[in-house]
DNA sequence: TCATACAATGTAAGCGTTTACATTGCTAAA
DNA sequence: TTTAGCAATGTAAACGCTTACATTGTATGA
């Protein structure tokens, strides 16, 4: 028999190195449980012929893709794309290949993308957040695909996640900022219904100052959507608000350089006459000016320790557990002391 | 017959509404193939049942995975980033879902990850660059796996492409900085053995120089790898050398980036004392201080290009062809006229 | 020398779709 | 009334792998 229709199969190589196919499959999938001679007859064979197993034969047979997916909001925010990069590449080390869907910040994208990926045959996924329609997770369930949650940690969290403690994060800069005479405060912050870290940060700021004996009225909080632009609009109207606010809080770096943008604008001097807090130290952070003041997030490693976690369930079963990362304060320029 | 493991298949779907197998495939694929009567009784079963496509069998049956492959340098690179956000987008909009892989600008690596994503069933493959190793795109003509290039486009390339003229985008920017009185040059590249974008920029100011009359040697002209840090280093490194350049290139704004805060250091007044020039105009040129001069690159038209082209291969057999993209001079602030 | 164990290999039964081809039952034209 | 044509559906053969189980051959210990 000679091959068929121009693809080899693995009857084609069996045939070609005078073997059973279960022998070619056994060399390719477990080498070590065919002779020497045998292996290397069939080497011969699969470069002779160009023979590349089909794929979905093999999904086929293993009920397996070795693909895990990933959901994330979208690329274009340097926290994901770094995170995703450090989690491609730990997740080649193990064999598996990565499957990208992105949300724009919408749940109910984030659903049928879940969908979606489930139904490409992802192995397990990786997603942001806690927070999500109890439903999707008993699909989840049903279909027999691990789900680990990234970029939050949360201790009582029923579920396991690799992040790190947003509340706390905040909290501990907010102490800082406090600490430093500041006493009006505002925070520029992501839509919180749809984004439990921005939720989150918010109770940080909200814990520091409980504990300060501050009142949360004196925290003048403004919504908006992701954006260099949104941020420095945001800023623009937070001191067209006339709060008396001294240092203002921005959810993430992309925020916090729009609102130096308009500080600029305004003739306002960072940190003198008013300091600005970014989150997330991404490369923005160092690069804008005056370099941000920011809680630095380890994104890298929150790749690394997802790719780790979800290779290890497929692979050996490990069951997932939370992870719990650390972040840090990175002080640069754009935080000062309240002038006496 | 019930259903047997857990997983409700084709089989039983079609058992729970007292239909035929073909049927139920057909009511999924093709609804009106299929009575209006008959297409209500299996989407009943359907959800009753829970029923999902199998994916691996899908894939068997038909040889599509309805998988579309990306093989990027990195999305940590926001340019990157930006496209690949883009191109997923539309992918999804024609029902395709995105693969992802990374090479780290190592073209062995390229190589491994083109051959991982067919292996992966991808139905087709974009590439950045046109420049790689004839036995690989043998290799993917065997396997029917078509490619196109985005970021680049030339148009005596023999291959499809998405992208704009590296070398006559840059050649514009330095007509106009020679325009401006800059005699002497520099240029931080990137590794241009392996990036053939980078060859083309380089490329690109020697053309506009030779138009002028100046001497190619008068561009001083330093290789680096992709980083802030490396840009800065690179700066220092020109300005060590004493040639005398006024102008200093970059291969893309993260450079430029670098450069910018290298001259700081150095107490050089940007642009009095020397001017910078970036390319690509992502986030950070604008938010960089002084704002950075740059070419500006449309990104996420890219994706969505190279996405539509690829989707209307796969569905409609429409041949790839290549599409020459815009590109845009941005002055801002770090570029002046050579003082007299 | 024989029984036993084990390593190497082969046989063949799935895995769950899609789809070419066959069948059935109508409708409508002659 | 007959029949050609067509819409709706069914039958069953692929698709190319993995793997449980069967078989063979060889080394080992009694």
């Amino acid at each position: 028999m000679r091959i068929k229709n121009g693809t080899p199969t693995l009857h084609d190589v069996a045939f070609a190195a005078n073997v059973s196919t279960a022998t070619v499959s056994r060399c390719l999938n477990f080498p070590d449980k065919v002779s020497a001679a045998t292996r290397q007859k069939v080497s011969a064979a699969i470069s002779e012929l160009g023979y590349l197993p089909n794929f979905g034969a093999k999904v086929m047979a293993t009920n397996r893709t070795n693909t895990i997916g990933a959901i994330i909001p979208t690329m274009e925010n340097a926290i994901f794309a770094r995170g995703l990069q450090a989690f491609q590449e730990e997740l080649l080390l193990h064999g598996f290949t990565l499957l990208v869907a992105s949300t724009s910040y919408r749940p109910e994208i984030e659903q049928e993308q879940i969908r979606a990926l489930v139904a490409r045959g992802a192995d397990a996924l990786l997603l942001i957040g806690h927070e999500r329609d109890p439903e999707i997770y008993r699909f989840l369930e049903n279909q027999g695909v691990a789900a680990l949650a990234a970029w939050a940690y949360n201790s009582q969290a029923e579920r396991p996640s690799v992040g790190f403690d947003n509340r706390a994060a905040m909290r501990e800069m907010a102490v800082k900022v406090i600490e430093m005479g500041h006493r009006k405060l505002a925070l520029i912050s992501a839509q919180r219904a749809t984004n439990d870290r921005a939720q989150a940060r918010h109770s940080g700021i909200l814990d520091a100052m409980a504990e300060n004996g501050l009142d949360p009225n004196d925290l003048y909080l403004l919504e908006t959507t992701y954006g260099i632009e949104e941020g420095a609009q945001a800023f623009k109207q937070v001191m067209a608000a006339n709060t008396g606010a001294t240092a203002v809080f921005c959810g993430n770096d992309v925020l916090a350089v729009g609102a130096l943008r308009s500080a600029r604008e305004l003739n306002l001097n960072v940190p003198k006459d008013v300091s600005i807090i970014g989150f997330d130290d991404i490369e923005l952070a160092q690069v804008a000016y005056p370099a941000l003041t920011t809680v630095h997030v380890p994104h890298r490693e929150m790749g690394v320790f997802a790719a780790k976690a979800l290779a290890n369930l497929i692979k050996e079963g490990t069951a997932l557990k939370s992870i719990p990362l650390k972040t840090k304060l990175v002080f640069r320029d754009t935080l000062a002391a309240v002038a006496p």
